[in-house]
DNA sequence: ATTAATGCAAACGGTTTGCACTACT
DNA sequence: AGTAGTGCAAACCGTTTGCATTAAT
């Protein structure tokens, strides 16, 4: 079982992008970034907003899903859906990637492109379909989990 | 383009099969397998309820809803995730498969089992993960949209 | 001074629940 | 008669919105 790859998010790198587009940088979108600067890959906004709150109980449900808006508009996350439906954020490593989500334990790992080559470039050739590698979640059960249960 | 397939669940088949286990068949029942049988394979249980309020109009959300469940049981449907992050039910047509997903137009489309394999193969392979096939939906940009955007 | 960002509070949408009532068997 | 299923109404949860206020530039 390959182990989590875990993301950087550069605070300063973010702060200075925001600047430069107009944007500003508070107080609170530096908590976000602190918080998903020690992410491991896939946080849901509501897990997002629980760990914001332990630096600032004060956090607002609504700064923080308008910051993750502006975040991934920069391109520093994205998006996609768990297993469980929920919206799921990560942050965007150096390469674009998948999610392989254990449905027993619940834990995710992620699925370079290069893994991914052969689904994504057979969907293209038989069907011409454009698979959006950072949205996909697939679901499962994970090597840990069969042989235990 | 592949055409979306059309799965069949039998209304006879259903009601034997809740009897068998002491369960009951009542009108609220039929409609949503009336509905269901009309689908080509995959719908919101939001969608569903409308439908069935198209056959009934005081049909209310906890029933469908309580016997989409019961359904899923009885394995005559299962369900995912839309991109969209809603839940999605389909009638299991005689094998398992997945979803592909415009997030332009929204059409879906299945992709059966024998289309997977190398990607199912591949993960329980080089992860011993094993992937559900049902629970996929691979979001992207189909042929159409493509050209057209 | 300007205007981006915040906090509040309320609404949203889809889904789930508890409970008294109904109706299938 | 017995109990599965219903309908209601309210709650749920994560997320989104409008608007007046605050604070970064």
């Amino acid at each position: 079982m390959p182990a989590a790859v875990t993301a950087r998010i550069g605070i300063d790198l973010v702060r200075d992008r925001l600047r430069s587009r107009g944007l500003r940088w508070t107080p609170q979108r530096r908590a976000l970034i602190e918080v998903l600067s020690g992410m491991d890959g896939h946080v849901t906004g509501a897990e997002l907003l629980e760990r914001c709150r332990e630096i600032d109980a004060q956090t607002t449900p609504s700064t923080v899903y308008r910051t993750l808006d502006v975040l991934e508009e920069l391109g520093f996350v994205s998006h996609s859906h768990s297993a469980a439906g929920r919206e799921e954020y990560h942050v965007l490593p150096s390469s674009e990637h998948g999610h392989l989500q254990c449905m027993t334990c619940g834990a995710s790992w992620e699925i370079p492109a290069t893994e991914a080559r052969t689904l994504v470039k057979g969907l293209e050739l038989s069907r011409g379909f454009a698979v959006d590698l950072t949205h996909l979640t697939i679901a499962g059960r994970c090597e840990g989990c069969r042989t235990a249960g």
